[in-house]
DNA sequence: AACAATCACAACCGCGTGGGG
DNA sequence: TCCCCACGCGGTTGTGATTGT
């Protein structure tokens, strides 16, 4: 949908606006806000001589309108983030976005259920199940962290390197009889710590029991996010992801790892 | 080229919460 | 204590754009 778009279906109820906003109106929202800043969104929007209601301009501004909004595709980075940050919170998309700076919590909310949703439901599964879950930690999010290294590395000529990695992360092709259980346990889906620039505090420890030295460490730095994945032990379990854990939940077989990797693209 | 299906995302709705009178 | 209001959150819907047939 193009932004201030007139659109025939715009409605007046009464003396209410409903339906996509005008440029004029975005431009009557943002010079009010300038002037007396945010809040009161009932009173400010008849102050302000809008006719929609306070909750409109609210939701317009936040989402749309405010000046540290970022636009455009999530980054490999801020995916990850979401998948690892919804694991542990569920459906708190207000919560998972103070963690990413200019998305708000409604687009993360749509890259959930367009994306992430739409990939349970190819498989077959249920998107709040544990097997979903699973197949996020053991597939995609290590293939996301994949991505970040690779365009890591493309522009490693032109910045430095953000993220520190001995070797490959991944075999290039993860089917259930190809997993390089050596390569892959450096993911485990109870052992990943975010960080905060403005804090420096972990987000989100999450205590890894069984695996405390298994950890990427995702960070921010002015604009950019960092990672930071630690080698672990070679001892070290691999139970998260192995293909004898996901045979106990009974639900993993090549047919699925293929079709997992043919998905790979809608990413 | 035309139509249908699907995608992406802006916008709306209902509900819960908290503060003030 | 109750009521009202503002606010914020999560779920859902509507619609233009894109892709497939």
């Amino acid at each position: 949908m193009k932004p201030f778009q007139a659109n025939k279906e715009e409605v007046e109820d009464g003396d209410v606006r409903r339906g996509p906003w005008t440029l004029e109106e975005d431009n009557l929202l943002i010079q009010y806000i300038t002037r007396h800043g945010e809040g009161r969104w009932n009173l400010l929007a008849k102050s302000a001589g809008l006719k929609r209601t306070g909750k409109s301009c609210r939701l317009r501004w936040l989402n749309y309108l405010k000046p540290d909004i970022k636009r455009g595709n999530l980054t490999p980075q801020e995916q990850l983030m979401i998948l690892e940050l919804h694991s542990k919170w569920g459906n708190r998309w207000s919560k998972i976005a103070q963690h990413l700076p200019g998305r708000t919590d409604n687009e993360i909310k749509n890259y959930w259920r367009t994306r992430v949703q739409k990939q349970a439901k190819q498989l077959n599964m249920e998107s709040n199940s544990q097997s979903f879950v699973d197949a996020i930690r053991c597939f995609y999010m290590p293939r996301l962290v994949q991505k970040i290294e690779q365009a890591s590395a493309a522009s490693s000529s032109s910045s430095p390197l953000e993220i520190t990695a001995s070797e490959p992360y991944l075999p290039a092709r993860m089917g259930i009889d190809s997993i390089d259980h050596q390569s892959y346990k450096n993911y485990s889906s109870s052992s990943t710590s975010f960080y905060s620039s403005e804090s420096s505090e972990v987000l989100n420890p999450v205590e890894a029991s069984n695996h405390p030295s298994n950890v990427i460490n995702v960070y921010k730095s002015q604009d950019n996010w960092y990672y930071d994945m630690q080698e672990i032990p070679a001892t070290s379990a691999t139970e998260q992801c192995s293909d004898v854990h996901m045979a106990d939940h009974g639900w993993i077989s090549n047919d699925m790892a293929d079709e997992m990797w043919n998905l790979d693209g809608l990413w």
